[in-house]
DNA sequence: CATAGGATCGCCT
DNA sequence: GGCGATCCTATGT
């Protein structure tokens, strides 16, 4: 475990300024999975406005990485918004059941993205509960990527949708992430291993999954 | 065209 | 800790 770096733009309420595309092109992916802690994931599906704040990621470092679905260059239509510039969602479907939701980084042509494993929810709690199928949130977190995704309303559909705006029409499907973040002195990030990538060999030893802890 | 397998989850023992 | 669900995607012929 390890202390965060101060956020630069401290303030007393949180932000809901959107992250910008420039924050998403940066290139250290490994960098940008820690920063997504304690942004406030959102979406409007079918007109419902859900939220949660980010607490576990995994990077996904493109074509070095073996755990990635971009290894070794491959590049198919599914991965292809992968290969495009930072801010846009990669959605795939996982086991034929779970949409897992990804955030594309870096510049075009290198295909970074970063998993959300979990999240705090915030806005939206019925909707969420509904769609988890659930009669309360017990013990608050919402953790494993297929439920986050299922919570937030988001399906391999949305795959593509551009993070740095948010839906014009209301039944207009729209995800963003607001900067939010207000880090306390004793948030502490752990870094660890990523879950289910075994057969990555040595990539899968990585630190490259990280959880904020209150 | 046929096939194998997966960045998971929840329920069972 | 084990296992079944469930179907798209990638790969190979």
């Amino acid at each position: 475990m390890k202390c965060l770096e101060p956020h630069a733009e401290t303030s007393l309420e949180p932000s809901k300024r959107i992250l910008p595309r420039s924050f998403y092109l940066r290139p250290d992916v490994v960098t940008l999975a820690q920063e997504l802690l304690g942004r406030r994931l959102c979406t409007r599906i079918n007109g419902n406005v859900t939220s949660g704040i980010i607490t576990e990621t995994e990077a996904y470092a493109g074509i070095e990485d073996k755990a990635s679905h971009a290894w070794n260059g491959r590049r198919t239509e599914r991965t292809e918004v992968m290969f495009g510039p930072g801010g846009f969602a990669y959605v795939y479907l996982c086991y034929g059941i779970h949409s897992l939701f990804n955030v594309v980084t870096n510049r075009k042509g290198v295909p970074h993205a970063i998993l959300i494993r979990a999240i705090m929810p915030s806005t939206g709690r019925f909707t969420m509960l509904e769609r988890l199928k659930k009669n309360n949130l017990s013990g608050k977190m919402i953790s494993g990527p297929g439920n986050v995704a299922k919570a937030l309303g988001i399906h391999y559909s949305h795959s593509g949708l551009d993070l740095t705006i948010k839906p014009s029409g209301i039944h207009e499907a729209g995800i963003w992430i607001e900067d939010h973040r207000t880090m306390k002195p004793g948030d502490r990030v752990e870094a660890t291993t990523r879950v289910g990538v075994g057969y990555a060999g040595k990539d899968a030893l990585l630190p490259y999954r990280f959880i904020l802890h209150p």
